[in-house]
DNA sequence: TGCAAATATGAACGGACATTCATATAATGT
DNA sequence: ACATTATATGAATGTCCGTTCATATTTGCA
């Protein structure tokens, strides 16, 4: 089927940001284990609180936050010196979730 | 939540094969449009044709199709001296069309 | 005002990769 | 066997980007 070249562009983009393994761990770290990877809430963290988790420094975790954010994959709340970040929305939930499932069942 | 350092290897893997325009292109070709993104079915096209809707060249469109296949996004079929590509399975329509969803949507 | 904690920023480096060009391989028909 | 069509392959190149290191900025507190 014919999809224009903006949308093309468009998908492009959110795909490069969604596949990089420190921003996948950011992602994760971003996601409350409940029992599976569907019934995850969201939660919010700060930076080193991040950075020591998922075992990334603390510049690496600010600069790839700051991809995330730029795409839209997160967002931002100042506390004092800390700054808590946590999902933008439900849909980057779901894209990580259906990549995540797909892996998981060896298929894709 | 925790996710082992593997599954995060094989996610950015999948996510990188699909960032990228002209392979993204490639699978929309690889979709026959009905009425929605939901409704499509898959279709089998050869090289050729695949480059000339595309507007790409022979080459490009065979070492991005070397690259879909060896992620398993796509499957050939050989008649003769073409080959006939068609997608792998559904998870690949459902990355490709939640992706394009939240890119119609404008909200990711 | 001075110090410490938390985060952001900029430069620099190295590696990955998308694209092009030229060429090779494979299959078909005459 | 030869020419033609369809596709694959390999090298070369230029660009993008993930990571590190050093440093700057911001906020709170004594």
């Amino acid at each position: 089927m014919y999809v224009n070249e903006k949308a093309i562009e468009l998908m492009e983009n959110t795909l490069k940001i969604a596949a990089d393994k420190t921003r996948l761990k950011i992602l994760f770290s971003l996601l409350e284990e409940i029992d599976s990877v569907k019934e995850c809430r969201e939660i919010e963290k700060c930076v080193n609180d991040i950075a020591s988790q998922i075992g990334a420094s603390q510049s690496l975790v600010s600069h790839q936050l700051k991809v995330l954010k730029d795409g839209d994959f997160v967002k931002m709340r100042k506390d004092g010196t800390k700054i808590y970040y946590s999902l933008a929305d439900e849909h980057v939930r779901e894209i990580v979730r259906i990549t995540y499932e797909h892996v998981m069942e060896g298929i894709l």
